[in-house]
RNA sequence: GCAGCCGUAGCUCAGUUGGUUAGAGCACCAGAUUGUGGAUCUGGGGGUCCCCCGUUCGAGCCGGGGCGGCUGUACCA
């Protein structure tokens, strides 16, 4: 009676399973992403998932956190592997390894799964998929110019609709100005920077007001949880504030909105000339509509050194429980002038750009994308058993389908004819061939067109006139099946 | 991590003040129909009531702890 206890199947928490249908709808947005990048003159390459865990960042796993944000396990030869967790720091390590091979500039592009020892949530996996393209080896703001102009073309090309997003960029030089001002300026003070920093990028989230309490003592959520503010000073908060206001009319008028808070911070008016040359390099070739300058955007990473990106859609769509959905941003970059340099003596400027696929994806669904929300491929012609002794020959009509480019299976399980039929219907077959003893006899197949005979039942109420229907079901001579099956399956494409 | 809410069949959920053998719909399987996917009818399989400990004559229900889920918040190099 003691059952020995079963294992329970279920996925680890934060990861996925993917069926046919949406592998098929991620392989056509990823080739469309791809299509734009290589337009652009990028080209592809692979890095693996696993990189020593100090080429990624700073920290190596410690005994009491081993795993703190990135799974990381410890080679036989004891030293420390990680699980990436984007695809930029891998890429500078590319780089930095194959420099003096590789053209440069060097564009290069790549998609692929990156993890995070995170809580996981809606829409937020512990394993998801990145397509970045990045410009190393470019300090001109061109290459960041391009980035954006190309990260607007690829989102019309997946299908969302000029005027449903945006790209916002802003400089992390004028940030900077802003906190020199203010006397962030030194190495001790980068703790309370970044907490600056995370706090302006919640912005859109919590509004001016609890940004504001966010740098100054603190905010209390409402579920009674307390966050610890920067603890600035009121005239540094307002000042840091007007810096995120600064967003003007246009480009041109946010640019001297940004020159005026920066006050004379040289590293304040470097960023606002690289952002005003930026929108002249939009402009020029028609973006200006898409590409925005926008202040309140900062980026979380601090490894972003000038120019910062982020792609946002900016519709609105309610989810099954009427609740609006936000779909945040979908993509996001910037220059990482530091992070190749960190394997070499000379500095190594560079920029890229890092399309959220997992999170565009359900956005694309969400506005039935036509590049996501394709019909979804017709099954396989199943060829019935119906007499067991007979496999041999069906296995030859399957063979023969087969080699004329025809999806076809031998119905490979033991049960009956009607439970064929089934497994027909569900496998979305659209036809069946069938040979029993009365058509092996005459030297014909039985085809049954299941998407026509699906449309003939709805009219057919009592089981009896449907089996002497039998809708949709013709006889050809054996010859003919390939003929046949064509046939049908020409009625249906489209 | 912190806080709030939640956990009963594959799914969505009922389940009375604690009381016999825990239910429904959908899904699944089979039969009616020896060779025909739909519909209808009939029947069937499927449960560690999240886990452990406690209270009680008796726990799906009460108490404690744990695990898991959702929401908010934090973290996300």
């Amino acid at each position: 009676m003691s059952k020995p206890d079963k294992l329970k199947a279920r996925a680890p928490r934060g990861f996925a399973d993917r069926g046919p249908a949406e592998l098929a709808a991620t392989e056509r947005m990823l080739a469309a992403i791809r299509e734009v990048y290589e337009l652009y003159g990028f080209e592809g390459v692979e890095t693996p998932f696993v990189e020593y865990t100090d080429a990624l960042g700073k920290f190596l796993p410690d005994q009491d956190r081993p795993n703190e944000g990135v799974f990381s396990f410890q080679d036989d030869d004891e030293q420390w592997l990680s699980l990436r967790y984007d695809l930029t720091a891998p890429l500078a390590r590319y780089v930095a390894e194959n420099f003096d091979a590789l053209p440069k500039p060097y564009r290069s592009y790549r998609a692929g799964w990156v993890f995070r020892n995170e809580k996981p949530g809606p829409g937020r996996f512990r394993q998801f998929m990145q397509f970045d393209a990045d410009t190393v080896g470019a300090a001109s703001v061109a290459a960041d110019a391009e980035i954006c102009m190309m990260a607007a073309d690829t989102l019309e090309k997946v299908g969302i609709k000029r005027g449903d997003f945006l790209i916002k960029v802003n400089n992390r030089k004028v940030l900077d100005g802003v906190l020199e001002a203010i006397g962030l300026g030194g190495d001790d003070k980068a703790g309370q920077r970044l907490t600056v920093l995370r706090a302006i990028d919640k912005l859109d989230r919590l509004g001016p007001e609890g940004v504001r309490q966010l740098l100054g003592a603190g905010r209390k959520d409402e579920s009674g949880d307390f966050t610890k503010g920067a603890q600035l000073a009121p005239e540094a908060i307002e000042r840091v504030l007007a810096f995120t206001a600064a967003k003007g009319a246009d480009n041109a008028s946010t640019v001297e909105n940004l020159r005026q808070v920066v006050g004379s911070s040289a590293r304040g008016l470097e960023g606002a000339n690289e952002l005003a040359e930026i929108a002249t390099l939009v402009a020029a070739s028609g973006y200006e509509d898409r590409t925005i300058i926008d202040p309140s955007v900062v980026r979380g990473l601090e490894y972003y050194t000038g120019p910062v990106y982020e792609a946002e859609l900016t519709f609105q769509v309610a989810d099954e429980d009427g609740r609006p959905v936000r779909f945040g941003s979908v993509g996001g970059g910037g220059r990482y002038d530091g992070l190749v340099g960190r394997f070499r003596s000379e500095p190594v400027p560079a920029t890229g750009f890092s399309i959220g696929v997992s999170r565009l994806f359900s956005a694309l669904r969400m506005v039935n994308s036509p590049i996501v929300s394709g019909a979804q491929m017709p099954g396989p012609v199943v060829v019935l058993v119906m007499d067991k002794d007979q496999v041999a020959a069906y296995q030859r009509m399957v063979s023969t389908l087969r080699s004329n480019g025809i999806r076809a299976e031998l119905y490979l399980g033991s049960s009956g004819m009607k439970a064929q039929m089934k497994y027909a219907d569900k496998r979305q077959s659209p036809c069946a061939i069938i040979q029993g003893s009365n058509e092996r006899e005459r030297g014909e197949v039985e085809i049954k067109d299941l998407i026509e005979g699906a449309k003939a039942a709805e009219a057919i109420a009592s089981n009896a006139e449907w089996k002497a229907a039998r809708p949709a079901q013709f006889s050809v001579p054996e010859a003919k099946l390939v003929d046949a099956v064509r046939d049908v399956l020409s009625r249906h494409v489209g």
